[in-house]
RNA sequence: GGCGAGUUGGCGGAGUGGUUACGCAGCGGAUUGCAAAUCCGUGUACACCGGUUCGAUUCCGGUACUCGCCU
């Protein structure tokens, strides 16, 4: 990497927060672990699936070796068949902040979003409450949930989303009260922006692509396989910890349904796609955020 | 060399004498609680040449190429 990036970051006052925002594969977490070693502070995730303990390959969380390095915080400390949400995150994250100076890296769009602008503090959904909404959504469709929102919340969401729907219809049904009316009271944020250090990764596509089926490929001689061998007698689909990017694969080239070439592939294009989708929310959300090249803190 | 089949957007794959199938990929976007999730938007492409026709991707003839069978 550049020694003037890692120069000025280190400059950074040490009380100050680090938050550092990146596509998958962009080297985000090698520059956290250098800053913390040269600047000092912990390294706090804020990416959704390197929360839970059966994923460590799988999810490129960091290494035990560097774990020992630096403090590290929020890294598979969820168990395989928890849900676990945005807000369970930023309940997480709160006493971690009172600890040593919080390096906060990750991809997840809306976990930072959460934590720098604050999350609406709705009480949790009752698990029975969101089997009847989806028992809901199979009976009756899209529409009929459609219709029993609130007109403030059918004004301006997106209707088309089941998931949004779902959503809302929840939080209306488990609270009385319609999400927008809840979101309108969104407690201040953890840490405002303009108190911290925040950056965004840009990694454009035709430098992560190849870095992401690279990276796959090192994941399989690291034994992901054998992680999703691990995990295949608990497997459930519905569950947070199965959405990581070549479970789903992997698990069905176990079952025989495709091969391991195949598995690959898909993953490595899922992987992709996500990255673009990470790209998206940096571009319109992230824009007060200081920049840094991909290429240029890569050679870690 | 002969006979037959075929040639549709990056790929797969329907179809029609005039009114743009569709899926995938790509690209753009949304995203305040499943977010590595979910969703929205976006492409007139019909091998080439000539003919018939008011009009041809669709009909006819030829050319090229591909595949199969035969000699």
């Amino acid at each position: 990497m550049s020694r003037n990036i890692l120069k000025n970051i280190s400059s950074i006052p040490p009380d100050r927060p680090i938050l550092i925002a990146g596509p998958t594969a962009s080297g985000k977490s090698a520059l956290a672990l250098a800053i913390a070693e040269t600047a000092g502070g912990q390294i706090v995730n804020a990416d959704a699936l390197q929360v839970f303990s059966d994923w460590r390959t799988l999810t490129a969380r960091p290494s035990a070796e560097d774990e020992a390095r630096v403090p590290h915080a929020l890294y598979g400390h969820v168990s395989w068949d928890r849900a676990y949400s945005v807000g369970d995150w930023l309940r997480d994250i709160q006493p971690v902040l009172s600890g040593p100076r919080p390096i906060v890296v990750g991809g997840t769009g809306l976990n930072f979003r959460a934590l720098t602008e604050g999350l609406a503090d709705i009480p949790a959904t009752p698990p029975d409450i969101r089997d009847e909404a989806e028992a809901r959504l199979a009976d009756q469709g899209l529409a009929a949930m459609v219709a029993e929102l609130d007109p403030d919340v059918r004004a301006d969401m997106d209707l088309a989303n089941p998931r949004r729907v779902l959503r809302a219809w929840e939080v209306k049904r488990a609270t009385g009260r319609s999400i927008r009316a809840w979101q309108a009271e969104t407690p201040p944020p953890l840490i405002p922006l303009n108190t911290c250090a925040a950056f965004v990764v840009d990694a454009p596509k035709d430098w992560l692509d190849p870095r992401i089926a690279t990276r796959f490929d090192i994941m399989l001689d690291k034994g992901a396989l054998d992680e999703a061998r691990a995990i295949q007698p608990r497997w459930d689909p519905t569950l947070n910890a199965a959405q990581a990017i070549g479970a789903p694969e992997l698990v069905s080239h176990l079952r025989g349904d495709i091969t391991l070439t195949e598995a690959r592939d898909r993953a490595i294009l899922a992987t992709t796609q996500y990255a673009k989708r990470q790209r998206t929310w940096f571009r319109a959300r992230m824009g007060g955020w200081q920049p840094l090249a991909a290429s240029d803190i890569a050679s870690l």
